[in-house]
DNA sequence: ATGAAAGCGCTAACAT
DNA sequence: ATGTTAGCGCTTTCAT
């Protein structure tokens, strides 16, 4: 038996006897001999593996994202490597030309390159955006600023009619969108609204900047605070705690992502799910589905559903005499 | 000039005349030539690549890790391929397969698969175990005996008596690590204990299972509860919250990991600290080391310290009178 | 110090 | 339906 008749009972099933394959198969398996997948694409230009870029492993929106990825990839068979950016736009550059040769494609999470750089990456490999938008490029986006529009329609019901919002990088695409659903849903709502920071400390938008960040959400005088995302949203959660801040009864809060910490803070946090698994999964699909059709169409861009989680950060505003009184 | 030379340029620089070589280096910079590492692997046998598995990507002990192997990695100019195991030992199994060709080396994270199994895998690839130890495997533990030791010692010191254990998973090897030091630890501090548990729902030892766990604890009449890791603490920690119980006046208690969360929460959890990310640096290396001697030499099992770290869950016991009082 | 050539494990034409 | 063969991009003898 020669070795193309066992390369085709693996690669095109159909064009062998049925009895020969399944006694290659047989055999292979007693064997455990599985095709050498880098030989393989040395010849067929596909390498069955897929990349994953985030800014930082140790934030845990993107663990989420990439427990979707993973998922998603191994579904049909690929395989995964992950990198991670430190958050910085030219070890993110190094890590795609690193990945370059060793990927299908490339999923690019909250990228901190220009976007003139993404517009301009040379293919192959694919690669797919998530949480960015850009010309000529495939990617998935989450509606964030309909999230927003969503909280800030909650905190008008319940009667607030001035928030602060605690800002995320400046240069971040999902914070941009955030602030952009806050005014549209500010107007709509007749809610005056006022913006902090941006809070980025090293390595991200974290726990730190929000306990440092909740005195000056006090001082605006503000009866609800939305934070750019639920590090920061604990972290002022934590600080209004160690300061006897009731909340929500004398400050509503709310979160940005519904990661798993958001259920487990007392009291849980009211915050803005964003579906981050589907996020990861949605992502490898376009970039399955690009793979398929080939660079030459029109790259598709997704877009998942954001929605308000009202857990116990969330009540009335204060009285006007309570508030008086704290003030001063 | 030949691909000889090329190729020798890259990979035994020595081997070829100065100039030349800068010439080489010169031009593949500008073209952005880089070696085709699928196609070295194929005749050098090495493919610079590592696999991380672990049991669920879904959780922050593994962020830690794979933030750490991911980082050492790199530094060796090393990628790294990540899989979900999904708590389930055959999908492992069927991961360590899949990756076998495309890897020098594996890092197994608290595997989930029997050690007869784990000590008759085949190399290559390298394999290296965290978390397990196993005759003939190289590895890296992390000595949480120790400390538990140390936690069980603080207890003591504050004055407790009698405490309760909320066990993890019974086959885990990190619980059997942490019940024996609770054993040698309460009879040096003559401290009484108690076992609960296993409390592993699907999907791991989560918070929920702390929340559930919670009352059970407190029927106990122990002064002091030491949880199998920190997402079970701040499950109970949530629930006492719910129920109006006092940490740590009425009880105190002491988490596992010293994952991010557990800083987080209000107030913020004594926890035994893990270098979680040390160790997943210390596992790569180890696995480099381990490539560069052959699996001749004996393999080496690393051990790293655990400490804990004392916040504001932990104080004295409760009065007797006020303990009797909330029994009844 | 450099080049020529073999071959790593596989797939895809092209025979038969 | 199966076999033969070229060659993917590299490294590594073996010559020169």
């Amino acid at each position: 038996m020669s070795v193309a008749t066992v390369s085709r009972s693996f690669t095109v099933p159909a064009s062998v006897a049925n009895a020969t394959r399944e006694r290659v198969l047989a055999v292979a398996a007693e064997l455990h001999y599985e095709p050498n997948r880098a030989a393989r694409g040395l010849i067929t230009g596909r390498t069955g593996n897929v990349g994953v870029i985030v800014p930082d492993l140790g934030n845990p929106y993107f663990h989420a994202v990439l427990k979707g990825a993973q998922a998603r990839a191994r579904r049909a068979d690929y395989a995964v490597f992950v990198a991670d950016g430190q958050e910085s736009a030219s070890e993110e550059e190094d890590l795609i030309n690193a990945m370059r040769k060793q990927v299908d494609g490339i999923v690019l999470c909250s990228s901190r390159l220009p976007t003139a750089k993404l517009a301009s990456l040379d293919n192959p490999p694919t690669v797919v955006l998530l949480n960015r938008r850009v010309a000529g490029r495939a990617s998935v986006v989450v509606d964030s600023a309909d999230g927003m529009k969503q909280a800030v329609r909650h905190l008008a019901e319940l009667g607030h009619r001035r928030c602060v919002f605690v800002s995320g990088p400046r240069r971040s695409w999902s914070n941009q969108q955030r602030q952009q659903g806050l005014r549209a849903a500010a107007r709509a709502h007749r809610v005056e609204y006022e913006i902090l920071g941006p809070v980025a400390g090293a390595g991200g938008v974290q726990f730190q900047s929000g306990v440092e960040t909740a005195e000056q959400v006090l001082e605006t005088g503000a009866t609800a605070v939305l934070a750019y995302n639920d590090l920061v949203a604990v972290g002022i959660l934590s600080r209004l705690a160690e300061l006897g801040v009731g909340v929500p009864e004398e400050l509503s809060v709310v979160g940005f992502d519904d990661i798993p910490l958001a259920a487990m803070v007392t009291p849980p946090l009211t915050t803005v799910s964003l579906p981050t698994v589907q996020a990861g999964e949605a992502a490898v699909d376009v970039l399955f589905e690009r793979l398929r059709s080939g660079d030459s169409v029109q790259p598709t861009s997704r877009k998942l559903p954001a929605e308000l989680i009202v857990r116990s950060t969330t009540g009335p505003p204060p009285r006007r005499a309570k508030r008086a009184l704290r003030s001063h």
